[in-house]
DNA sequence: TGTACATCAGTGAACGCGCGTTCACTGATGTAC
DNA sequence: TGTACATCAGTGAACGCGCGTTCACTGATGTAC
């Protein structure tokens, strides 16, 4: 009589929630959610357990320890990041020459970069932590690429000189990394506007690397 | 027939060693201890108190709570860095004109803020860790100044454009910083030299301020 | 110089807390026949 | 289609732990007279 699974249709049942695997991505969202209001370091297996409406033992079926979790959280800071960049990309405007187009191109995924670190402070925090478990796949969408993708349109129109074509990218991560970092960093004076600042770093950038 | 105080000439008396003061230097001299081996989260006042020989509320003489205490520390690691800064700077080898040696002054100084975070990631780390209170009186000496002042000399020695000037501290900060974070992250290869890396973010700096 | 006393810097015990992790277990699920 | 059974994903209780912070207290220190 019952042979469809409720749970794909309808949902998690409240009685019965997790059992087939969804409780893993409940675990991570409710991470995810406590980065967003407060940091990572307040991320704990009980608390998220409790979030998600289970017993803590539970969460243990789906990752060895606390330090796994946190990398895969973190890890999934780094991918919001990156989508943070490529939308910004994909919404440029079309025209120009491949020229000025490649450079303002990366110009734009740099002003992304920092742009989200300013908005979400403690999911680029996380994004960056350090964790004793290396992730086991690879980001994706990985914010290197993109930034190693425009670069790559920046010397495919000419623009980067041969000599500093390894190192360009590096130059320009430093750069918009740095500045994150001190933007949100909560020394620099709340009430200024920063756009100016993350032009100047971002213009500087594209200079020395041409 | 005994007026001296015995501490002062003889150090911290075994069995009551902390009245009048020198206390508050071994909780932060612990702290300091506890960062080098690990890192600031570890830090803790009750495991403080514990190496300084002391009970735990013995620690809430010196600091209200855990917060300002880490705010302390930070403080501290941060004129660490400075102190590197400056001894690099101060052992640069005599000669060269006023454009030559202050360019070389910006790129010794950078390389020993980031050599500083690659040799101590941990207190690296601390010196920019988020805390809610922030410190009670200015860093002594300051990193920010000592680069501040570098870029002084080379405006001075006419190397920075004026429409740069207000903006290049920013941007030398942010490409050694962001080039510390990167080489300090646990996704970074070890065993690779890093030398060249730190050559190329540093020209690329004193390249787009000039 | 001696003494009374305020202040200072500790002690020791306790508070309530939440944590990571393990264990034996139960009941639902999916599969082989 | 029905049934036996292995596997899977949970439960619930417990482990030992260290934490931040507070409190009433004690004994040493320095000062005013």
């Amino acid at each position: 009589m019952n042979t469809v699974n409720i749970s794909a249709i309808l949902g998690p049942v409240p009685t019965r929630p997790y059992h087939h695997g969804a409780l893993e991505g409940a675990l991570i969202e409710a991470a995810l959610e406590v980065v967003r209001a407060s940091g990572i370091a307040d991320v704990a297996v009980r608390d998220l357990a409790r979030t998600a409406g289970v017993s803590p033992s539970a969460a243990y079926r789906h990752f060895p320890n606390l330090d796994r979790l946190v990398s895969r959280v973190s890890q999934r800071c780094r991918e919001e990041l990156a989508h943070a960049m490529i939308a910004a990309r994909d919404s440029m405007p079309p025209g120009g020459g491949p020229k000025r187009r490649s450079a303002e191109c990366l110009r734009v995924i740099g002003r992304a970069y920092v742009r989200f670190a300013v908005e979400h402070p403690t999911v680029f925090e996380a994004a960056f932590v350090r964790c004793a478990s290396p992730p086991d796949c690879a980001d994706d969408p990985a914010a290197w690429s993109v930034l190693v993708e425009a670069i790559d349109d920046m010397a495919a129109a000419g623009l980067v000189p041969r000599a500093r074509r390894a190192e360009a990218p590096l130059i320009a991560w430093a750069g918009v990394h740095g500045l994150s970092q001190i933007l949100t960093a909560s020394t620099w004076p709340t009430g200024v506007d920063i756009e100016p600042h993350i032009d100047a770093v971002v213009d500087a950038i594209v200079r020395s690397i041409c």
